[in-house]
DNA sequence: CGCCAACTTGATAACATTCAATGTAGGTGG
DNA sequence: CCACCTACATTGAATGTTATCAAGTTGGCG
């Protein structure tokens, strides 16, 4: 039996279900909203939710669709963004193992979300996870301090995309992901960056170009290295925080 | 008896405080946190709250001071803002009456607070107000779904800042103001620009000389006209809002 | 009335984009 | 197994949007 669902435009209908309840074995159970949860309330949770798994590429939803599902990474990583007409793209987050996907109130996606490497996901129906939040206060304190948390990383991306330049953006975006990668008990150097140069540039409003030569100079300076498979290492982290902040 | 603090950098030790409980005639009550709370909840909410009034200019705290103190704020225009070490400064939001002021869960403020108006604001202890949450579940929520629309709408600023030019920013952030100020009820055309132009660069990502230019080129297009006391007509919506999307 | 800050306008320059070409790696099929 | 194809990445040259530097102008307030 596949649990992959196929790449394909949208979500397909039927959906990929692991039926042991999955909680018990999560990887990423301490960091997310499921933390907030004793054993016997985690039965509970795990009665609406559905594993998913998506291979790379894989758009999970889109700006605009109806937003009755909302989900749980717990592999993989996903991006999320946003299009104007022309087709000019924003992503507003890379979403990591651990990270919640659907925080809004709204009846609709305020941005898509497409997976950047094969990734797993828990599924909950909005209305039944609604329902739990109501009997166990302490998930939705949980849901509101990690929606505060990405309040605050927004703000820092405002503060890159309105007033950094090229270099201050790609050193604050490589120690962004190795403080991150940190935190959830990956490597954190050589740091880990599965996404495209066209994704970083979208992420950090330049073009691919900008980003690759950027990234030359970086390494023509040595404070960092590129290596195999996606991982940058950092030579130098003091002169990059001091990139990163322009001082 | 004086009912404002003096303008000074820091918020001064002594408030003024109105001792009658406001929220009974607060002008705000029904778009604010307080909207959840029933009559009786109202007056718990009144006691841990003091009302303060600020002149224009005036900074209530800044980015790094211990965040113990939550505001509300009732009248008037504040603005939040980082800073870079060498004064570059990024605009994060500005805040009209019934939006709340402090919804981060860290222990410093993540950014600096400052008056663009003479302002009042209520004010809270943060332990007296989480205490508070605890008991009013309800209140929680709607805090929440205050933090979600926060959420979206940084979201939408993160894809101006990153890939929308200048006239697509100032269309942007006109439609924005007129559409923020329709839902709280004062007048959505000619919409009131309370903020410099350095505020307004400060924004979107821009400066002051091109904030200034673009104004001019839309009002040399007719599509707006400069009224006095900072007040702007929006003669054009469609355009503005095609503008506004780079269609 | 005069001063100062905010705003506007103009000329020049810089950084990042755009357009274009080449280089590299992974996957497929002959 | 290797040639080929495609997608992604890098590098180069030219262009352009916005920043910077520099005067002027307006308007509010003492």
């Amino acid at each position: 039996m596949a649990l992959a669902e196929h790449a394909c435009s949208r979500e397909s209908a039927v959906a990929a279900r692991i039926d042991s309840a999955p909680c018990n074995a999560c990887p990423v159970r301490s960091m997310s909203v499921c933390s907030a949860l004793e054993v016997d309330e985690l039965k509970r949770l795990a009665d609406i939710l559905v594993s998913v798994k998506v291979d790379a590429g894989h758009t999970l939803f889109a700006e605009g669709d109806g937003a009755d599902t909302l989900f749980n990474v717990t592999a993989g990583t996903m991006k999320l963004y946003k299009l104007l007409p022309d087709g000019r793209r924003q992503i507003t987050g890379f979403l990591l193992p651990g990270d919640f996907l659907g925080l809004s109130i709204n009846d609709t996606y305020a941005y898509s979300a497409e997976s950047v490497t094969p990734a797993t996901l828990c599924r909950f129906p909005r209305r039944r996870l609604e329902g739990l939040l109501e009997d166990y206060p302490k998930m939705q304190r949980r849901l509101f301090a990690m929606a505060s948390s990405e309040l605050a990383a927004a703000q820092d991306q405002m503060l890159l995309l309105g007033r950094k330049n090229a270099k201050e953006r790609i050193a604050s975006f490589l120690l962004m992901l190795s403080e991150r990668a940190k935190r959830r008990g990956y490597a954190e150097n050589p740091v880990h960056v599965p996404m495209s140069r066209s994704d970083i540039a979208d992420y950090l409003g330049l073009t691919t170009e900008t980003v690759s030569r950027t990234f030359t100079q970086l390494k023509t300076s040595r404070v960092i290295s590129l290596l195999e498979g996606g991982k940058v290492r950092l030579n130098d982290l003091e002169i990059l925080q001091e990139l990163a902040e322009g001082a």
